[in-house]
DNA sequence: GCAATTTTGTGATTTAATTGACAGACTTTT
DNA sequence: AAAAGTCTGTCAATTAAATCACAAAATTGC
């Protein structure tokens, strides 16, 4: 177990090596080989030994790796030991789309979503009643939230996330096509930008 | 211009340079220099100039590069010089957010949206029916689908991916939370996993 | 039109990521 | 309880990606 730093090409294979063995978990296999492993995810075998060993010595020599403490240690790895508070700014499709999503079983506890449009201001989705976008920073330090979905138009992107970021929220996960400009370095943005994910494919279909 | 294989980390990076040259054509800006760009997109002038040299020498010394013309070279290489047909399979709120988001601008055309279920069969989005899943491998053959966004349960994504397959879709992107097994190796698959991308940022959270 | 400046394209170097190899620890078999 | 087999953890080697450095080509300023 080394404790440099982690790469970022280790970190984001993280959540598959999680995906991964949740599902050896629930078909009840509970012991597992580097190799074994490695037909299923689709890493080779040394890779995936070298990336768990970043972490720690969770395997043992004859025996391969425990489904069930590894799928653990790497929850707790991936910070899934403890709760984070979440909303959604932008109350569109995309916004109840992620709503929707069953992201509270890992821990994210959705506790407010806003948006401008009078229209869907007052609706409630799983509970949770669309506030108007002016009660955002006050409800973001009330209740003390992580991690805002960012889910605006591209206008109002970055000053929503200049709003976030002053009210103490620690992470935006940004669904709009802009790249945020963040001035604190210990806010993490994380990009879902939909459209370099589709530009790529019709990179590889351009002459099929 | 070099014409091996282009590595994946190069054309991931393409849509943010079209992105970026996009805004500064928009704000009237016709001459940039690897160095000027560095500082607006964030990488290495170096990075920027070895970037574009897989592709052409589109640059020109003690100039730099035409605005226009790279956002135009860059649009060919992303394969943007024709237009695709697409379908959604799973018209719940993210399919529907994907059918209003405005991809039709670079050549995405929605033909046809897909759901099992009967509240949404004959709802209109965007002037495009939503019809039952049964008509989508008929449907597909008669337009010549080439990407499939694919926007259903955990539960029927492989069987809806093997379907796609064999009616000769050429791309899915894939919105599950599923790693698709696809036997023909020229279907491109493109994974949008937002749990992987969400425990990324709970990874950088867990312990601040 | 000449000198100074800019800036690309590209080969060389450095750094990062992946893969290979194997000693040694543990398991299984007999 | 000994022998045979398995499989990790880790170091070494290889491959890939990013950065550096600079000659050559073009531009700009005088």
């Amino acid at each position: 177990m080394t404790n440099g730093k982690i790469s970022m090409t280790v970190i984001r294979r993280l959540p598959k090596y999680h995906r991964y063995l949740k599902d050896l978990l629930d078909k009840g296999i509970n012991r597992i080989s580097s190799k074994e492993l490695s037909e299923i995810i689709g890493f080779t075998a040394s890779q995936i030994r070298q990336d768990l060993n970043n972490f720690g010595g969770f395997g043992q020599q004859g025996y391969g790796y425990n489904v069930e403490d590894l799928f653990n240690e790497i929850g707790l790895i991936l910070g899934l030991s403890r709760p984070y508070k979440t909303v959604i700014i932008g109350a569109g499709n995309l916004g109840q789309a992620l709503a929707n999503y069953d992201f509270e079983v890992h821990g994210f506890q959705l506790v407010g979503m806003y948006d401008v449009d009078e229209n869907l201001i007052g609706r409630k989705i799983k509970g949770i009643e669309i506030k108007p976008s002016n009660r955002l920073v006050e409800d973001c330090v009330i209740h003390n939230v992580d991690i805002a979905y960012l889910c605006t138009n591209r206008e109002s992107a970055q000053n929503v996330a200049n709003a976030l970021t002053k009210c103490g929220v620690r992470a935006i996960w940004n669904f709009t096509p802009v790249d945020l400009k963040i001035s604190d370095e210990s806010v993490i943005v994380e990009d879902v930008h939909l459209i370099d994910s589709l530009l790529t494919i019709s990179y590889f279909l351009k002459d099929r």
